[in-house]
DNA sequence: CATTCATATGAATGATAATACATATTAATC
DNA sequence: GATTAATATGTATTATCATTCATATGAATG
């Protein structure tokens, strides 16, 4: 129909969650909400890094962040996001992505 | 557990359908195959940036293709595959991703 | 109020990936 | 078997994006 009819807000979403680092904090904060220096712990990456992503996934609403003193708590702006971080893993489970083919890791 | 358990792979899977040239094919051969000729006229691209893109997802094992004659058909490799894809976009449906911030599109 | 803790931000760099262009392959048709 | 049609591939360019480093902000605490 229209040029681009949400397809690219689809894609600006998929892209924001497929990234390792900020796939990996969307899980660690999958059921609860968590500061940053437990994000930064828990996927072993430099604080501004971290922050970095927490800014792009927040900008995408995909999260949602939570002042409190001096902490910031960061948690799933959308309980459906959870659905389909955890769909995608078990269906990358069933499909062997690059299991055969030349690829590099 | 293991250094990276299968988020590596996830994020490849997602990484793989979060491209705007990409998931257009995607969502034009959903439900049926397609040879490139008319998944080319369908995204309005190059042939040549389609087949890569169609090397990209066959190496992915996101499609796959059927020879037949001098044409090839793609199409996806798992059902659930649609599955995904579908829920993403009624997400976004309901996630205001960058409708309030500075995105630039 | 100076110091520490927690987080954010801006700029620079480096890596990765999309695209374009030229060309190659393979199969069909005349 | 030369030509056309359909698709693939290799290389170069360009754009995008993750990361690092340095620094800033802001709140708590001694």
């Amino acid at each position: 129909m229209d040029i681009h009819n949400k397809t690219e807000e689809q894609v600006k979403f998929l892209r924001c969650i497929g990234e390792a680092t900020r796939l990996r904090i969307l899980k660690y904060i999958i059921d609860e909400e968590k500061c940053v220096t437990d994000i930064v712990n828990a996927v072993g990456k430099e604080q501004s890094l971290v922050s970095h992503h927490l800014k792009y996934l927040k900008d995408c609403n995909i999260v949602i962040a939570r002042q409190k003193a001096q902490k910031t708590y960061y948690s799933l702006s959308h309980h459906r996001l959870a659905g389909i971080i955890i769909q995608s893993e078990s269906l990358v489970k069933e499909l062997p992505i690059c299991q055969e083919k030349k690829c590099n890791d």
